[in-house]
DNA sequence: GATGAATGAGAATTCATTCAT
DNA sequence: GATGAATGAATTCTCATTCAT
C-alpha cells in the first residue's frame, strides 16, 4: 500500500507546508487535500493517517539532518570549528527543509509524548550531547569563555539557530551560508565591537 | 453576567497554564474546567468563549509588558543600556507571566489573523520599532558593531529572549535578572574570550 | 462523566435493541441516537464509544447470568436436575435480556478477539466447564446415555438453548419456563415416543 | 465483462471464507482481494459488487441444497426416515459449503430485507414446509411423540443442525454422516437412556 | 485481466457552546 | 454560580466503487 514514492513526496511536501503554516492540530486533512487538488479521503490511499504524514515528514528530515551532523562531528574539527560547522549545517537544513524544521520546532514537544515519536526525544538527546560536547571542549581548550554557563549557552545556540525557521524564506537575498556567518559572528564575538577583531 | 474579577483571574490563570502546556487548539474547554474543578459549561458563566479567554490572557500580559517597556524606553538611556534594560525587563515578564509568554510565542502568529487579535500585530510592530531603534542608535553611536545586519540582529535578540519561555521555570535556581545578565553577556560580548574584557 | 444511571440504562436498552436487530457493526451510532430521540453526538455525553456500549450491555448481562448459574451450580443438585435448572435459568435470561443474548450470540466471537472483551472468552470457558461437568457426572451416574459424545452433546445443548434468543419474543404465549419444559422434554427424552415414559 | 467461470469460483470461494470468518459487513472488498492476491479494484472485473458476491455464494449454495433436499423429499420415505435423511443431507451440505452455510446463518436475516435476496425468504419458507410436513406426518403416524409442539420442534431441529456450521471443521475426525447419526440419536431418542433402545 | 489512483458517501468521534433547572 | 444534558458543526478515517492506462 505504498505506491509511487514520487507522489508521496509531492503530497508530503504539500502537507509539510500546511502543517508549518497552520500548526499540526489546526491543519485539517481536508485542507491538505484541497492544496493537493484531491479529496480528503484520497489521501488515505497514500498514507495511513494524518499522524503518519508528520511522522514521515519529521523522520525524513531528521535522517538527513543527522547525516549532515555526523559528517561534521566525525571530521575531527576543533571545538570552535565544530560549532561553526554545526551552525552552518543547521542553516543549510533550514534552507532545504524549512517546513519540516518549523514543524519540528512547534510540534515536537507534544508529539514526542507518543511512543511512535520516541525518535524525537532520542534525536534531541543526541543533539544536546553533540552541542554540549563541543562547548565543553571549547571551554577546556580556552577557545570559549571560561565563565560560560554551558547549559544556558547550549539553549541559547540551539534556539537561536532553529527559531530562524519561523522567518527564513528560501530563495531570499541571503544564502544559508551567509546567514550562518552573520549568526556566528554575533554568537562568537557578540554585538559590541571588539578592540582587536581576531577575524577581520 | 457579573462575575467576580478575582474568580476570573483564577480561572484565567488556570486556563493560561493549560494553553501553555498543550497549545490553544489542543486545549479543550473541558480540560480547563476539570483543572478548575468545575464543568465545562460552567466556564461560560465567566467567559463568552474559549477565544475570549486567550484574548484576556494575552491582552492583560501585553498591557503589563508595555508598561514595563515604556518605562525603559522613556528613561532616556543610551542604546546599550536600553538593550540591557529591555532584555532584563523581558526576563522579568517571563518570570511573572511564563504561561502567557509561551502562549504568545506559539499562538500569536495564527491568532493575529483574526481582527479581534489585531493588537497582537500592533504590539509586534511597536516591539520591532523599539528594538530596531535601540540597535540603530547603538550602531550610529559606535557601541554596537558597525558590520551588524540590524534586522538579523533584531530577530536574533527577539527570539533568543522569548524562546526562553519554553524552558524557563519560575522559582528555579536562576533569578530572571541572573539569566538576563548571562544572556546579555553572550549577546553583547560573544561566547569567545575577549583579550580585554570590559566587564570583568 | 457517568451521570444519572437511569438514563444510561434507558439508552443501553435502546442500543441493545438496535444492536440485536441489525448487528453491532451494521448499527450506526446515529441510528441508536435516532431511536433515543437525540443526536448522535449526544450519546457521547453518556458513553465513551459505541464499543463501550456493547461492553456494558454484555457485561451487565453476563453478570446477571452468572449470578443465576452459580445459584444453580451451588445448590447440590443431581446432574439431570442441574441440566434442567440450567436450561430453565437460560430461558429466563433470554426472557429478561433477549437483546443482550442475541448480541452475545452473534458478536461474541469477533468481539472476544479484543482484550477489552476478554471476559467473553472467560465466560465461555466457565460455561463449558459447568455444562461438561454436569453431563459427565450424568453419564457416570447412569442418568445420561453412556454412548453420548459429551462434547457434541454440550454443543448441542448450548446452541439449542441460546439460538432461541433469535426468535423468542418476550410476552408471547409461552412463558420461559414453559419453553424450557418443552425443550427439556425433547432433549432428554427425544422426539420419538418412549414405550414407558418415565415422566408421564 | 466475460470472465472465466473457474476464476469466479475460486474468487467466490475465497470471498465466502472471509465472509464466514468476519461477517459480511465487517469484510472489506480489499480484504477479499488481498486474500486472492489482487487489488480491490480488480475484483470488479469479475463481479458487479460486494453484494453480488454474497448473492452468488448464497444462491449457488441454496441451489445445491435444494437439489439434495428435493431428492430426499421425492423419495417417498416415511416421516422418521425423511427427518433422518434431511439431517444427514444437511450435515453433508455443511461439510461441502461450510462457509456458505455460516454466511447464510449469520446474514440471511438482514440480507433478506432487500428484494434482491427475496429467494432467501422463499427458501426459508420451503424449508419450513418440508420440515413441518415431515414432523406432522410423523406425529399423525405415531412415530413422533403426540405431545410435541410442532413449531417448537421445528425450530429446535433447524437450529440444532445449522448452528453446527459455526464450529464444524471439514476434514475433522467425524464425518458428516457420523455427526448426523449422533445428532439424530440425541434428537430422536433424547440424552437419557431408554429402557429398550429400539436402535441398538 | 489487473493496477493505480482517485471519488464520495458515510462512519465514529470531538468539542465549543447553549440553556433549563 | 454551577450542573446536566443536550446540540450541531467539524474532524479523521473507512470503504465500495470507478476508470483510465
Amino acid at each position: 500500500m505504498s505506491p509511487s514514492p514520487e507522489r508521496r513526496r509531492e503530497l508530503l511536501s504539500t502537507a509539510a507546508e500546511v502543517f508549518a503554516a497552520q500548526g499540526y492540530n489546526a491543519t485539517t486533512v481536508r485542507r491538505i487535500a484541497d492544496e493537493a487538488g484531491m479529496l480528503a479521503g484520497s489521501l488515505y490511499y497514500h498514507f495511513d493517517s494524518k499522524e503518519s504524514m508528520v511522522d514521515e515528514i519529521l523522520s525524513t528530515f531528521l535522517d538527513e539532518l543527522w547525516a549532515g551532523y555526523e559528517a561534521v562531528l566525525g571530521a575531527g574539527l576543533g571545538p570552535r570549528e565544530t560549532v561553526e560547522a554545526l551552525v552552518t549545517e543547521s542553516f543549510r537544513e533550514i534552507d532545504r527543509h524549512r517546513a519540516a524544521v518549523a514543524i519540528y520546532q512547534k510540534e515536537s514537544k507534544h508529539l514526542s509524548a507518543q511512543p511512535r515519536f520516541g525518535y524525537l526525544t532520542e534525536s534531541q538527546r543526541r543533539f544536546e550531547r553533540a552541542w554540549l560536547g563541543a562547548l565543553e571542549r571549547g571551554v577546556a581548550e580556552g577557545v570559549f569563555r571560561a565563565d560560560l554557563d554551558i547549559r544556558l549557552a547550549y539553549r541559547f545556540l540551539r534556539d537561536t539557530v532553529w527559531v530562524a525557521a519561523s522567518w527564513y524564506r528560501p530563495g531570499g537575498q541571503h544564502s544559508p551560508e551567509e546567514i550562518a556567518r552573520q549568526y556566528l559572528s554575533m554568537v562568537l564575538d557578540g554585538i559590541t565591537p571588539r578592540e582587536r577583531q581576531e577575524r577581520p
